[in-house]
Parts: structure tokens; C-alpha cells; sequence
DNA sequence: AAAGAGATGGTCT
DNA sequence: GACCATCTCTTTT
């Protein structure tokens, strides 16, 4: 039933991507170790969009966005949390989707202890929340999620998986957050009501 | 309920 | 040396 995504749906531009991610699952394994959450909430960055990392052209840190679709890219924001994004659209353009929000799924129990002392239902309901939660580090930047390189039966994979559950027909839309450049492009996907 | 500020480190000018 | 695709805690209505 479940089967992970293939490269070539990456290959569509990050606003396209990003409500289609809606409601998949990415599943991580760090330390032989799995947890998964349901995508709640995305963010589209573009090839020349003021906002995004690869607007000044390629540099060691964006390398990756620049690269195939279907990998991930991480980076460290404000000097303490990560974030977490899928590469899409054309090798060599620089997009991708942030992922905003997840529901936790399975790993619970590690989840809980990477975020010690908060409520289950903020464990991931924010960027740098699910990367904590899933316990993604700078060490995942460039990982692959298509093919040999996201089977979990290793110390350190990633992909996303589509169990069977739609994206929402009509997700809830607007601007990003967050940022200080094109706020006004509505590239802010989110599932309606999640519980 | 809302607003403000500090933390903290890689990246780029 | 400035700038962040953020989070949490503290202070103020």
C-alpha cells in the first residue's frame, strides 16, 4: 500500500509540489531508529524569489537545491534550530519546499524525548519543531530519498511515502512566514482542520 | 492574549 | 560583522 515517491515527482515546481506533499508521510531513520509524521503544512521557494536561498546564485551551504529533485536540504536557522526541504523542479534551477508542520505518526516515544517537556501536540508543529522531532541534523543535507539510498534497513535514511491519504482538494493557502523578502507570493500550504 | 527579546552559529559581505 | 525560511520564555495588557 505505502511506496515511496519517485524522482521524476519531484521534477514539478516547488508551488506544485507543495500542496501535493500535503498529507504524505516522511519517514526518517537515524541510528537504526525510524519515526514518521504526516506533512501538515508546507512553504514553496523558487529560482529567482528574493526569498529563497538560491536567489544570490550557488554557495557551498545551497549546493544542494541546485542539485537533482528528490533530495533533501538542510540548513540551520538563527544559529539553533534546523530546517527541512525537499528538492524539486529541474537539476540546476535551485528550488524547493519547506516542510511547517507534521503530525507524528509513528516513533512517538522518541519524539517525546528529543522534544522532552512539551505536549504531544506541539512535538512538531513547526519547522524547526519536526526537525527536532525527527532528528534531523546537518548530516541529512544532500540525503537521497529516491530509490537504494532511502531503504531503512540502514543507520541513516529519508523519504517521503504515499500511504493512500489524498492531499486535501482545496488546502488552506497563503502568504509564507517568517521572512522579510515576497511575502506576498501565496506559497503557504496547509491541510484544513487537522486535528 | 499579545507582544518583546534573547539565544546561538553557520554563512556571506 | 550583519543577517537570518525559529522557538521559548518573560513581561505586559
Amino acid at each position: 500500500m505505502a511506496r515511496p515517491l519517485e524522482r521524476t515527482w519531484f521534477e514539478r515546481d516547488a508551488p506544485v509540489v507543495a500542496p501535493d506533499l500535503l498529507n504524505k508521510l516522511i519517514v526518517v531513520t537515524v541510528g537504526g531508529a525510524t519515526c514518521s509524521g504526516r506533512i501538515i503544512e508546507t512553504e514553496a521557494y523558487m529560482p529567482d524569489d528574493p526569498a529563497s536561498h538560491t536567489f544570490n546564485g550557488e554557495t557551498a551551504r545551497n549546493a544542494v537545491m541546485f542539485g537533482p529533485a528528490g533530495h533533501l536540504y538542510v540548513y540551520l536557522s538563527y544559529g539553533i534550530h534546523h530546517c527541512v526541504n525537499v528538492v524539486t523542479g529541474v537539476e540546476g534551477e535551485g528550488q524547493a519546499v519547506l516542510l511547517r508542520a507534521i503530525e507524528p505518526v509513528d516513533g512517538i516515544p522518541a519524539m517525546r524525548e528529543r522534544r522532552a517537556g512539551r505536549p504531544d501536540r506541539e512535538l512538531a508543529n513547526g519547522p524547526g519543531k519536526l526537525a527536532a522531532a525527527l532528528g534531523v541534523v546537518l548530516r541529512f543535507d544532500g540525503a537521497d530519498m529516491v530509490g537504494e539510498a532511502a531503504t531503512h534497513d540502514r543507520l541513516l535514511a529519508v523519504a517521503i511515502v504515499d500511504d493512500g491519504v489524498a492531499a486535501p482538494k482545496r488546502p488552506i493557502v497563503g502568504p509564507r512566514i517568517g521572512i522579510s523578502k515576497a511575502t506576498a507570493m501565496p506559497w503557504r500550504f496547509r491541510v484544513p482542520c487537522p486535528t
